[in-house]
RNA sequence: UCCUUGGUAGCUCAGCUGGUUAGAGCACAUGACUGUUAAUCAUGGGGUCGCUGGUUCGAGUCCAGCCCAGGGAGCCA
Protein backbone atom coordinates (compact mmCIF):
# COMPACT_ATOMS: atom_id res chain seq x y z
CA UNK A 1 0.00 0.00 0.00
CA UNK A 2 1.68 3.33 -0.95
CA UNK A 3 0.72 6.07 1.45
CA UNK A 4 0.06 9.26 -0.05
CA UNK A 5 0.87 13.07 1.71
CA UNK A 6 -1.88 15.71 2.58
CA UNK A 7 0.07 18.54 0.81
CA UNK A 8 0.19 16.84 -2.18
CA UNK A 9 -3.27 16.46 -2.92
CA UNK A 10 -3.79 18.40 -5.26
CA UNK A 11 -1.83 16.00 -7.52
CA UNK A 12 -4.88 13.35 -7.39
CA UNK A 13 -7.44 15.16 -8.11
CA UNK A 14 -10.08 12.23 -9.04
CA UNK A 15 -7.58 9.76 -8.17
CA UNK A 16 -7.82 7.49 -5.07
CA UNK A 17 -5.58 7.56 -2.05
CA UNK A 18 -4.66 6.77 1.46
CA UNK A 19 -3.47 8.53 3.75
CA UNK A 20 -2.61 8.02 7.61
CA UNK A 21 -2.52 10.44 10.09
CA UNK A 22 -5.00 11.19 12.72
CA UNK A 23 -8.56 13.27 13.60
CA UNK A 24 -7.96 16.07 14.87
CA UNK A 25 -11.93 16.77 14.89
CA UNK A 26 -15.16 14.83 14.31
CA UNK A 27 -18.61 15.63 13.47
CA UNK A 28 -21.34 13.30 12.70
CA UNK A 29 -25.03 13.32 11.67
CA UNK A 30 -27.23 10.65 10.42
CA UNK A 31 -25.45 8.31 8.33
CA UNK A 32 -22.13 10.57 7.24
CA UNK A 33 -19.53 11.17 9.71
CA UNK A 34 -16.66 14.44 8.75
CA UNK A 35 -13.36 13.84 10.27
CA UNK A 36 -10.54 16.32 9.76
CA UNK A 37 -7.25 14.34 9.22
CA UNK A 38 -3.91 15.65 9.84
CA UNK A 39 -0.90 13.63 8.74
CA UNK A 40 1.82 15.92 9.61
CA UNK A 41 1.60 17.80 6.17
CA UNK A 42 -1.38 19.21 6.46
CA UNK A 43 -5.10 18.85 7.35
CA UNK A 44 -7.97 17.35 5.09
CA UNK A 45 -11.79 16.84 5.49
CA UNK A 46 -12.71 13.25 5.04
CA UNK A 47 -15.76 12.22 4.26
CA UNK A 48 -17.32 8.68 5.63
CA UNK A 49 -20.91 8.30 3.89
CA UNK A 50 -22.96 5.23 4.90
CA UNK A 51 -23.47 4.64 1.15
CA UNK A 52 -19.68 4.34 0.52
CA UNK A 53 -18.24 2.28 3.38
CA UNK A 54 -19.48 -1.26 4.39
CA UNK A 55 -21.36 -1.27 7.16
CA UNK A 56 -18.89 -2.62 9.10
CA UNK A 57 -16.52 0.36 8.42
CA UNK A 58 -19.22 2.93 9.44
CA UNK A 59 -19.88 1.47 12.61
CA UNK A 60 -16.55 1.48 13.47
CA UNK A 61 -16.23 5.05 12.74
CA UNK A 62 -18.35 5.87 15.87
CA UNK A 63 -14.99 5.03 17.71
CA UNK A 64 -12.90 7.60 15.98
CA UNK A 65 -12.39 10.32 19.13
CA UNK A 66 -10.27 13.44 18.77
CA UNK A 67 -6.71 12.32 18.23
CA UNK A 68 -7.19 8.88 17.57
CA UNK A 69 -4.88 7.35 14.45
CA UNK A 70 -6.62 6.20 11.17
CA UNK A 71 -5.84 5.45 8.01
CA UNK A 72 -8.60 6.31 5.11
CA UNK A 73 -8.73 5.43 1.93
CA UNK A 74 -11.24 7.04 -0.61
CA UNK A 75 -11.23 10.01 -4.02
CA UNK A 76 -9.38 13.33 -3.87
CA UNK A 77 -12.66 15.76 -4.85
CA UNK A 78 -11.90 19.51 -5.28
CA UNK A 79 -14.03 21.13 -2.74
CA UNK A 80 -13.14 25.40 -2.27
CA UNK A 81 -14.31 25.63 1.14
CA UNK A 82 -12.06 23.08 2.60
CA UNK A 83 -8.79 24.51 3.74
CA UNK A 84 -6.14 22.79 0.78
CA UNK A 85 -9.21 23.08 -1.42
CA UNK A 86 -9.77 19.33 -1.54
CA UNK A 87 -11.46 16.35 0.51
CA UNK A 88 -11.59 12.83 0.55
CA UNK A 89 -14.27 10.50 0.09
CA UNK A 90 -13.55 8.06 1.71
CA UNK A 91 -14.25 4.14 0.73
CA UNK A 92 -12.25 2.65 3.70
CA UNK A 93 -11.43 3.37 7.03
CA UNK A 94 -9.18 1.93 9.38
CA UNK A 95 -8.16 2.61 13.23
CA UNK A 96 -4.70 1.99 14.13
CA UNK A 97 -5.30 3.34 17.85
CA UNK A 98 -8.33 4.84 19.67
CA UNK A 99 -7.58 8.20 21.55
CA UNK A 100 -8.18 8.67 24.80
CA UNK A 101 -10.22 11.95 26.01
CA UNK A 102 -7.46 14.66 24.25
CA UNK A 103 -6.90 17.41 26.61
CA UNK A 104 -6.67 20.12 24.11
CA UNK A 105 -9.53 21.00 22.84
CA UNK A 106 -10.35 24.15 20.27
CA UNK A 107 -11.34 26.03 23.55
CA UNK A 108 -9.20 28.87 24.57
CA UNK A 109 -6.72 27.55 27.22
CA UNK A 110 -4.48 29.06 29.66
CA UNK A 111 -0.86 29.28 29.18
CA UNK A 112 0.05 26.74 31.96
CA UNK A 113 -2.13 24.48 31.06
CA UNK A 114 -0.74 24.38 27.24
CA UNK A 115 2.62 24.30 28.46
CA UNK A 116 1.73 21.26 30.73
CA UNK A 117 0.49 20.17 27.71
CA UNK A 118 3.62 21.24 25.34
CA UNK A 119 4.05 17.74 23.59
CA UNK A 120 0.10 17.76 22.33
CA UNK A 121 0.01 21.67 21.88
CA UNK A 122 2.71 20.98 19.04
CA UNK A 123 -0.14 19.18 17.23
CA UNK A 124 -2.54 21.91 16.89
CA UNK A 125 -2.19 24.10 13.50
CA UNK A 126 -0.76 27.33 14.77
CA UNK A 127 2.24 25.37 16.47
CA UNK A 128 2.33 23.58 13.85
CA UNK A 129 3.24 27.13 11.25
CA UNK A 130 5.00 28.03 14.17
CA UNK A 131 7.58 24.94 13.81
CA UNK A 132 7.96 25.00 10.08
CA UNK A 133 8.53 28.82 10.10
CA UNK A 134 11.52 27.45 12.54
CA UNK A 135 12.73 24.69 10.35
CA UNK A 136 12.79 27.37 7.36
CA UNK A 137 14.76 30.03 9.48
CA UNK A 138 17.07 27.43 10.92
CA UNK A 139 17.51 25.64 6.76
CA UNK A 140 18.34 29.20 5.50
CA UNK A 141 20.45 30.36 8.23
CA UNK A 142 23.11 27.15 7.06
CA UNK A 143 22.29 27.78 3.37
CA UNK A 144 23.23 31.85 3.74
CA UNK A 145 26.41 31.20 5.69
CA UNK A 146 27.68 27.81 3.48
CA UNK A 147 27.10 29.76 0.41
CA UNK A 148 29.21 32.73 1.77
CA UNK A 149 32.03 29.97 2.16
CA UNK A 150 31.62 29.68 5.92
CA UNK A 151 32.28 26.70 8.04
CA UNK A 152 30.01 25.39 10.67
CA UNK A 153 31.59 24.92 13.82
CA UNK A 154 30.58 23.14 17.16
CA UNK A 155 31.86 24.58 20.44
CA UNK A 156 31.70 22.98 23.44
CA UNK A 157 29.15 22.89 25.76
CA UNK A 158 30.87 22.36 29.05
CA UNK A 159 33.22 25.44 29.94
CA UNK A 160 35.54 25.89 33.08
CA UNK A 161 34.84 29.61 33.71
CA UNK A 162 32.60 32.27 33.46
CA UNK A 163 33.07 33.21 29.77
CA UNK A 164 31.66 36.87 29.90
CA UNK A 165 31.52 36.87 33.51
CA UNK A 166 28.06 38.50 33.66
CA UNK A 167 25.33 36.51 33.75
CA UNK A 168 24.10 33.66 35.92
CA UNK A 169 25.38 30.41 34.75
CA UNK A 170 24.34 26.72 35.56
CA UNK A 171 26.70 25.20 37.49
CA UNK A 172 27.07 21.03 36.74
CA UNK A 173 29.78 18.56 38.09
CA UNK A 174 33.00 17.47 35.68
CA UNK A 175 34.28 14.77 36.74
CA UNK A 176 34.73 15.88 40.34
CA UNK A 177 35.58 19.50 38.82
CA UNK A 178 32.75 22.33 38.44
CA UNK A 179 31.90 22.94 35.05
CA UNK A 180 29.08 25.71 33.83
CA UNK A 181 26.94 25.19 30.82
CA UNK A 182 27.75 27.21 27.68
CA UNK A 183 26.21 31.22 27.85
CA UNK A 184 28.28 31.86 24.17
CA UNK A 185 30.66 29.91 21.47
CA UNK A 186 31.69 33.18 20.95
CA UNK A 187 35.22 32.85 22.23
CA UNK A 188 36.07 29.55 20.50
CA UNK A 189 35.11 30.75 17.80
CA UNK A 190 37.12 32.84 17.45
CA UNK A 191 39.97 30.34 17.68
CA UNK A 192 38.23 28.17 14.86
CA UNK A 193 38.32 31.50 12.52
CA UNK A 194 41.87 31.77 13.11
CA UNK A 195 42.29 28.42 11.43
CA UNK A 196 39.31 28.66 8.88
CA UNK A 197 38.94 32.18 7.78
CA UNK A 198 35.12 32.45 8.29
CA UNK A 199 33.01 30.28 10.81
CA UNK A 200 29.80 29.92 12.27
CA UNK A 201 28.20 28.24 15.33
CA UNK A 202 24.67 26.78 15.70
CA UNK A 203 24.29 25.39 19.05
CA UNK A 204 22.30 25.91 22.57
CA UNK A 205 23.68 28.12 25.40
CA UNK A 206 22.60 28.50 29.13
CA UNK A 207 21.37 31.32 30.71
CA UNK A 208 20.37 30.60 34.90
CA UNK A 209 18.83 34.10 35.17
CA UNK A 210 15.59 33.82 36.61
CA UNK A 211 14.00 36.15 34.30
CA UNK A 212 9.92 35.91 33.81
CA UNK A 213 9.65 37.97 30.54
CA UNK A 214 8.62 37.50 27.17
CA UNK A 215 12.17 37.21 26.02
CA UNK A 216 13.83 34.99 28.20
CA UNK A 217 14.63 31.10 27.91
CA UNK A 218 17.61 29.59 29.71
CA UNK A 219 17.91 27.30 26.70
CA UNK A 220 18.24 28.94 23.76
CA UNK A 221 20.10 28.45 20.14
CA UNK A 222 22.65 30.52 19.48
CA UNK A 223 23.73 31.38 15.98
CA UNK A 224 27.52 33.18 16.09
CA UNK A 225 29.75 33.74 13.05
CA UNK A 226 33.06 34.92 13.13
CA UNK A 227 35.09 36.59 10.69
CA UNK A 228 39.30 37.11 10.15
CA UNK A 229 40.01 40.53 8.33
CA UNK A 230 36.32 42.38 9.06
CA UNK A 231 35.68 45.13 11.08
CA UNK A 232 32.46 46.22 12.43
CA UNK A 233 31.24 48.08 9.56
CA UNK A 234 31.94 44.89 7.14
CA UNK A 235 30.24 42.96 10.00
CA UNK A 236 27.10 45.30 9.96
CA UNK A 237 26.91 44.72 5.87
CA UNK A 238 26.99 41.23 6.71
CA UNK A 239 24.16 40.88 9.71
CA UNK A 240 21.85 43.38 7.21
CA UNK A 241 22.59 40.91 4.29
CA UNK A 242 22.04 37.44 6.19
CA UNK A 243 18.65 38.75 7.63
CA UNK A 244 17.58 39.99 4.56
CA UNK A 245 18.11 36.66 2.86
CA UNK A 246 16.56 34.69 5.75
CA UNK A 247 13.62 36.93 6.00
CA UNK A 248 13.00 36.90 2.39
CA UNK A 249 13.21 33.17 2.13
CA UNK A 250 10.87 33.13 5.28
CA UNK A 251 8.52 35.36 3.26
CA UNK A 252 8.44 32.85 0.11
CA UNK A 253 8.75 29.84 0.92
CA UNK A 254 5.95 30.05 4.27
CA UNK A 255 3.38 32.11 2.46
CA UNK A 256 0.45 29.33 4.01
CA UNK A 257 2.21 29.23 7.85
CA UNK A 258 2.55 33.02 8.25
CA UNK A 259 -1.12 32.99 7.76
CA UNK A 260 -1.90 30.62 10.00
CA UNK A 261 -0.07 32.25 12.66
CA UNK A 262 -2.15 35.58 11.85
CA UNK A 263 1.43 37.67 10.48
CA UNK A 264 0.85 40.80 8.22
CA UNK A 265 3.76 40.31 6.25
CA UNK A 266 3.80 43.81 4.86
CA UNK A 267 6.57 44.67 7.53
CA UNK A 268 8.80 41.72 6.79
CA UNK A 269 7.82 42.56 3.16
CA UNK A 270 10.08 45.97 4.15
CA UNK A 271 13.53 43.70 4.92
CA UNK A 272 14.63 45.00 1.17
CA UNK A 273 15.09 48.61 2.75
CA UNK A 274 18.58 49.67 4.37
CA UNK A 275 18.68 48.93 8.42
CA UNK A 276 19.01 52.41 10.08
CA UNK A 277 22.24 51.99 11.77
CA UNK A 278 22.51 54.54 15.01
CA UNK A 279 25.21 55.31 16.73
CA UNK A 280 24.80 55.17 20.25
CA UNK A 281 24.62 58.56 21.29
CA UNK A 282 21.99 59.17 18.57
CA UNK A 283 19.82 56.02 20.11
CA UNK A 284 19.92 57.99 22.95
CA UNK A 285 18.41 61.02 21.89
CA UNK A 286 15.97 58.96 20.17
CA UNK A 287 14.79 57.17 23.27
CA UNK A 288 14.50 60.19 25.32
CA UNK A 289 12.42 62.26 23.19
CA UNK A 290 15.15 64.80 21.94
CA UNK A 291 15.12 63.43 18.18
CA UNK A 292 12.48 62.52 16.17
CA UNK A 293 12.61 59.24 14.01
CA UNK A 294 10.22 60.08 10.80
CA UNK A 295 7.90 62.60 12.62
CA UNK A 296 7.54 60.68 15.19
CA UNK A 297 8.50 61.03 18.60
CA UNK A 298 9.08 58.24 21.11
CA UNK A 299 8.18 59.91 24.00
CA UNK A 300 4.69 61.74 22.05
CA UNK A 301 3.67 58.01 20.45
CA UNK A 302 4.10 56.24 23.69
CA UNK A 303 1.62 58.22 24.99
CA UNK A 304 -0.53 58.42 22.05
CA UNK A 305 -0.55 54.69 22.35
CA UNK A 306 -1.47 54.94 25.90
CA UNK A 307 -4.74 56.59 24.94
CA UNK A 308 -5.54 54.63 22.42
CA UNK A 309 -5.53 51.46 24.39
CA UNK A 310 -7.67 53.07 27.23
CA UNK A 311 -9.89 54.54 24.16
CA UNK A 312 -9.97 51.01 22.88
CA UNK A 313 -10.72 49.50 26.77
CA UNK A 314 -13.84 51.39 26.80
CA UNK A 315 -14.81 50.76 23.86
CA UNK A 316 -14.38 46.94 24.30
CA UNK A 317 -16.08 47.24 27.91
CA UNK A 318 -19.50 49.38 25.73
CA UNK A 319 -19.80 45.94 23.66
CA UNK A 320 -19.42 43.25 26.76
CA UNK A 321 -22.36 45.62 28.09
CA UNK A 322 -24.41 45.39 25.17
CA UNK A 323 -23.83 41.46 24.21
CA UNK A 324 -24.59 40.93 28.05
CA UNK A 325 -27.91 42.62 27.79
CA UNK A 326 -28.60 41.00 24.32
CA UNK A 327 -28.28 37.48 25.72
CA UNK A 328 -30.72 38.45 28.58
CA UNK A 329 -33.74 39.15 25.84
CA UNK A 330 -36.23 36.34 26.18
CA UNK A 331 -36.78 34.32 23.25
CA UNK A 332 -33.23 33.95 22.89
CA UNK A 333 -31.76 30.93 20.59
CA UNK A 334 -29.96 28.91 22.51
CA UNK A 335 -27.19 28.68 19.71
CA UNK A 336 -26.98 32.26 19.21
CA UNK A 337 -26.25 33.26 23.41
CA UNK A 338 -23.74 30.54 22.97
CA UNK A 339 -21.79 32.67 20.29
CA UNK A 340 -22.45 35.82 22.18
CA UNK A 341 -21.18 34.58 25.43
CA UNK A 342 -17.84 33.14 23.61
CA UNK A 343 -17.33 36.67 22.18
CA UNK A 344 -17.82 37.94 25.76
CA UNK A 345 -15.05 35.71 27.01
CA UNK A 346 -12.69 36.63 24.58
CA UNK A 347 -13.09 40.37 24.74
CA UNK A 348 -12.63 40.33 28.52
CA UNK A 349 -9.47 38.30 27.56
CA UNK A 350 -8.41 41.13 25.34
CA UNK A 351 -9.41 43.90 27.96
CA UNK A 352 -7.31 41.93 30.50
CA UNK A 353 -4.05 41.87 28.32
CA UNK A 354 -4.69 45.90 27.62
CA UNK A 355 -5.01 46.46 31.13
CA UNK A 356 -1.53 44.74 31.69
CA UNK A 357 -0.39 47.05 28.79
CA UNK A 358 -1.06 50.13 30.78
CA UNK A 359 0.41 49.01 33.62
CA UNK A 360 3.24 48.70 31.61
CA UNK A 361 3.21 52.14 30.03
CA UNK A 362 4.01 54.54 32.23
CA UNK A 363 7.15 52.23 33.61
CA UNK A 364 8.88 52.39 30.11
CA UNK A 365 7.42 56.18 29.56
CA UNK A 366 9.48 56.88 32.66
CA UNK A 367 12.32 54.76 32.09
CA UNK A 368 13.13 56.20 28.44
CA UNK A 369 12.53 60.07 30.10
CA UNK A 370 15.19 59.45 32.78
CA UNK A 371 17.56 57.04 30.84
CA UNK A 372 20.97 57.78 31.91
CA UNK A 373 23.36 58.60 29.13
CA UNK A 374 25.93 55.76 29.77
CA UNK A 375 24.18 52.95 30.06
CA UNK A 376 22.96 49.48 28.57
CA UNK A 377 19.96 49.61 27.43
CA UNK A 378 17.05 47.42 29.04
CA UNK A 379 14.18 45.93 27.69
CA UNK A 380 12.09 48.87 27.84
CA UNK A 381 14.42 51.22 25.92
CA UNK A 382 14.70 48.55 23.18
CA UNK A 383 11.22 48.78 22.90
CA UNK A 384 10.65 52.31 22.91
CA UNK A 385 13.19 52.71 20.56
CA UNK A 386 12.15 49.40 17.57
CA UNK A 387 8.09 50.72 17.66
CA UNK A 388 9.59 53.49 15.52
CA UNK A 389 10.89 51.85 12.73
CA UNK A 390 9.47 48.67 10.45
CA UNK A 391 12.84 47.11 9.94
CA UNK A 392 15.40 45.99 12.19
CA UNK A 393 17.73 48.91 13.34
CA UNK A 394 21.64 48.64 14.23
CA UNK A 395 23.17 50.56 17.29
CA UNK A 396 26.69 51.02 17.68
CA UNK A 397 29.83 52.58 19.38
CA UNK A 398 28.60 51.82 22.60
CA UNK A 399 30.25 53.04 26.08
CA UNK A 400 32.97 50.42 26.88
CA UNK A 401 32.04 49.69 30.20
CA UNK A 402 28.62 48.37 29.13
CA UNK A 403 29.71 45.74 27.01
CA UNK A 404 32.21 42.52 27.05
CA UNK A 405 35.95 42.61 27.73
CA UNK A 406 36.39 41.41 24.19
CA UNK A 407 34.91 44.07 22.01
CA UNK A 408 37.60 46.58 20.26
CA UNK A 409 38.07 50.36 21.44
CA UNK A 410 36.68 52.49 18.99
CA UNK A 411 40.17 53.63 17.59
CA UNK A 412 38.67 57.32 17.40
CA UNK A 413 37.05 57.79 20.78
CA UNK A 414 38.03 55.32 23.57
CA UNK A 415 35.05 55.97 25.47
CA UNK A 416 33.87 54.24 22.71
CA UNK A 417 33.63 49.75 21.96
CA UNK A 418 33.14 48.67 18.60
CA UNK A 419 29.91 46.56 19.45
CA UNK A 420 26.68 46.35 17.86
CA UNK A 421 23.49 45.08 19.07
CA UNK A 422 20.91 44.60 16.29
CA UNK A 423 17.50 45.38 17.17
CA UNK A 424 14.03 43.81 15.70
CA UNK A 425 11.41 46.21 14.62
CA UNK A 426 7.62 46.67 16.70
CA UNK A 427 8.78 46.62 19.61
CA UNK A 428 10.80 43.50 19.51
CA UNK A 429 14.02 44.33 20.83
CA UNK A 430 17.28 42.64 20.26
CA UNK A 431 17.71 39.93 18.23
CA UNK A 432 21.93 40.10 17.89
CA UNK A 433 24.75 41.45 19.71
CA UNK A 434 28.47 41.54 18.22
CA UNK A 435 31.18 43.43 17.11
CA UNK A 436 34.73 43.89 16.24
CA UNK A 437 37.14 42.39 18.89
CA UNK A 438 40.10 43.68 20.76
CA UNK A 439 43.23 43.14 19.11
CA UNK A 440 45.53 44.53 21.46
CA UNK A 441 46.49 41.94 24.40
CA UNK A 442 47.52 44.78 26.96
CA UNK A 443 44.09 46.39 26.78
CA UNK A 444 42.36 42.80 26.64
CA UNK A 445 44.73 41.71 29.97
CA UNK A 446 43.16 45.03 31.39
CA UNK A 447 39.98 44.14 30.62
CA UNK A 448 39.66 41.00 32.22
CA UNK A 449 41.17 42.14 35.20
CA UNK A 450 38.22 44.99 35.29
CA UNK A 451 36.09 42.65 35.05
CA UNK A 452 37.50 40.17 37.69
CA UNK A 453 37.64 37.57 35.25
CA UNK A 454 40.15 34.13 36.11
CA UNK A 455 43.00 34.78 34.47
CA UNK A 456 44.20 31.64 33.76
CA UNK A 457 41.34 30.61 32.24
CA UNK A 458 42.05 33.28 29.38
CA UNK A 459 45.91 32.28 28.69
CA UNK A 460 44.58 30.07 25.69
CA UNK A 461 42.46 33.07 24.53
CA UNK A 462 45.56 35.20 24.68
CA UNK A 463 47.31 32.85 22.38
CA UNK A 464 44.96 34.08 19.76
CA UNK A 465 46.33 37.71 20.29
CA UNK A 466 50.32 36.33 20.31
CA UNK A 467 50.13 34.60 17.68
CA UNK A 468 49.16 36.03 14.79
CA UNK A 469 46.67 38.72 15.28
CA UNK A 470 44.28 39.69 13.04
CA UNK A 471 41.51 42.08 12.92
CA UNK A 472 38.00 40.63 13.26
CA UNK A 473 34.89 40.50 14.03
CA UNK A 474 31.40 38.76 14.89
CA UNK A 475 28.01 38.19 16.19
CA UNK A 476 25.40 36.13 18.11
CA UNK A 477 22.07 35.91 16.48
CA UNK A 478 19.04 34.26 19.06
CA UNK A 479 17.03 32.27 17.05
CA UNK A 480 14.25 32.17 19.27
CA UNK A 481 14.16 35.91 18.88
CA UNK A 482 14.32 35.79 15.51
CA UNK A 483 11.30 33.36 15.15
CA UNK A 484 9.52 35.49 17.30
CA UNK A 485 9.47 38.48 15.60
CA UNK A 486 8.77 37.44 11.86
CA UNK A 487 5.87 35.16 13.57
CA UNK A 488 5.01 38.48 15.25
CA UNK A 489 4.51 35.88 18.99
CA UNK A 490 3.51 37.62 22.19
CA UNK A 491 6.11 35.24 23.62
CA UNK A 492 9.58 33.30 23.10
CA UNK A 493 7.75 30.33 24.28
CA UNK A 494 6.35 29.56 21.38
CA UNK A 495 8.95 29.85 19.35
CA UNK A 496 11.09 26.51 20.50
CA UNK A 497 9.46 22.82 20.78
CA UNK A 498 10.21 22.79 24.61
CA UNK A 499 10.92 25.72 26.49
CA UNK A 500 13.23 25.52 29.15
CA UNK A 501 12.38 28.46 31.51
CA UNK A 502 12.44 29.96 35.33
CA UNK A 503 9.86 27.26 36.46
CA UNK A 504 9.51 24.87 33.50
CA UNK A 505 11.41 21.93 33.43
CA UNK A 506 8.22 19.87 32.30
CA UNK A 507 7.27 18.12 29.64
C1' U B 1 15.49 39.31 44.16
C1' C B 2 11.72 43.31 43.70
C1' C B 3 6.90 45.39 41.82
C1' U B 4 2.14 43.86 39.94
C1' U B 5 -2.19 40.53 38.56
C1' G B 6 -4.38 36.05 39.44
C1' G B 7 -5.49 30.56 41.51
C1' U B 8 -13.45 28.05 41.80
C1' A B 9 -15.56 21.18 37.50
C1' G B 10 -10.93 17.97 32.61
C1' C B 11 -10.68 23.28 30.05
C1' U B 12 -12.25 28.79 29.93
C1' C B 13 -14.62 31.61 33.42
C1' A B 14 -19.01 33.96 36.64
C1' G B 15 -19.95 33.99 41.86
C1' C B 16 -21.97 41.66 44.63
C1' U B 17 -20.98 44.96 50.94
C1' G B 18 -19.58 37.22 54.46
C1' G B 19 -25.69 34.16 54.68
C1' U B 20 -29.71 28.14 52.43
C1' U B 21 -28.01 22.62 48.55
C1' A B 22 -21.45 26.62 44.45
C1' G B 23 -23.15 28.14 38.59
C1' A B 24 -22.51 28.73 32.92
C1' G B 25 -20.17 27.43 28.32
C1' C B 26 -16.91 23.91 26.19
C1' A B 27 -15.15 18.81 26.59
C1' C B 28 -17.04 13.79 27.73
C1' A B 29 -21.33 9.98 27.67
C1' U B 30 -26.29 8.71 25.60
C1' G B 31 -30.01 9.96 22.03
C1' A B 32 -31.97 12.98 17.50
C1' C B 33 -30.63 14.91 12.61
C1' U B 34 -27.69 13.00 5.28
C1' G B 35 -22.99 18.39 3.98
C1' U B 36 -20.86 19.80 8.91
C1' U B 37 -16.60 23.82 9.42
C1' A B 38 -15.42 25.44 17.36
C1' A B 39 -22.01 21.86 13.58
C1' U B 40 -26.81 22.07 16.04
C1' C B 41 -30.67 20.25 19.62
C1' A B 42 -32.12 17.20 24.15
C1' U B 43 -30.55 14.52 28.53
C1' G B 44 -26.71 13.14 32.04
C1' G B 45 -22.32 12.38 35.17
C1' G B 46 -18.53 15.52 37.03
C1' G B 47 -16.11 20.22 42.82
C1' U B 48 -10.79 19.09 49.04
C1' C B 49 -13.27 26.80 45.82
C1' G B 50 -4.22 26.46 45.59
C1' C B 51 -2.37 25.05 50.89
C1' U B 52 -2.11 26.15 56.24
C1' G B 53 -3.81 28.93 60.10
C1' G B 54 -6.93 33.00 61.96
C1' U B 55 -11.48 36.39 62.59
C1' U B 56 -16.86 35.05 62.82
C1' C B 57 -22.97 32.08 64.91
C1' G B 58 -21.48 31.35 59.71
C1' A B 59 -15.78 32.03 54.91
C1' G B 60 -15.28 30.51 47.77
C1' U B 61 -15.91 35.70 49.72
C1' C B 62 -12.35 39.08 55.14
C1' C B 63 -6.98 38.76 57.44
C1' A B 64 -1.85 36.51 57.73
C1' G B 65 1.87 33.20 55.96
C1' C B 66 3.33 29.85 52.23
C1' C B 67 3.01 27.43 47.22
C1' C B 68 2.02 27.89 41.94
C1' A B 69 1.18 30.73 37.50
C1' G B 70 0.75 35.42 34.23
C1' G B 71 2.96 40.43 33.18
C1' G B 72 7.04 43.79 34.15
C1' A B 73 12.02 45.49 36.27
C1' G B 74 17.18 44.03 36.73
C1' C B 75 20.30 40.95 33.18
C1' C B 76 20.53 39.48 28.40
C1' A B 77 20.22 36.80 22.56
Amino acid sequence: MQAYLIKNLKDYEGQQVTLQGWASNRRDSKGIYFIILRDGTGWCQCVVSAESVSEEVFNECKKITTETSIIITGTVTKDEKQMGGFEVQATDVQIIAVADEYPVSKKEHGVDFLMDNRHLWLRSQRQWAIMKIRNQIIFSIHQFFQKEGFIQMDAPLFTGNACEGTSNLFETDFYGDTAYLSQSGQLYGEAMAFAMGKIYTFGPTFRAEKSKTRRHLSEFWMIEPEMVFFDIFQNMDLIESFLREVVSNVLTNCKAELAMVGRDTTVLEQIIKPFPRLSYDEAVRIIKGEQDVNGQNSIKSLEDELKQVEAKMEEINKEIVEREEKIKTPGMKKGEIGFNQAKIDKLKQELKDLEEVTRNIPGWLNSARNFEYGNDFGGSDETVLTRLFDVPVMVYNWPHEVKAFYLKRDPDNSKFARGVDVLAPEGYGEIVGGGERETDTDLLIEKIKEHQLPMEAFEWYLDLRRYGSVPHAGFGLGLERLVTWICKLPHVRESIPFPRMYGRLLP
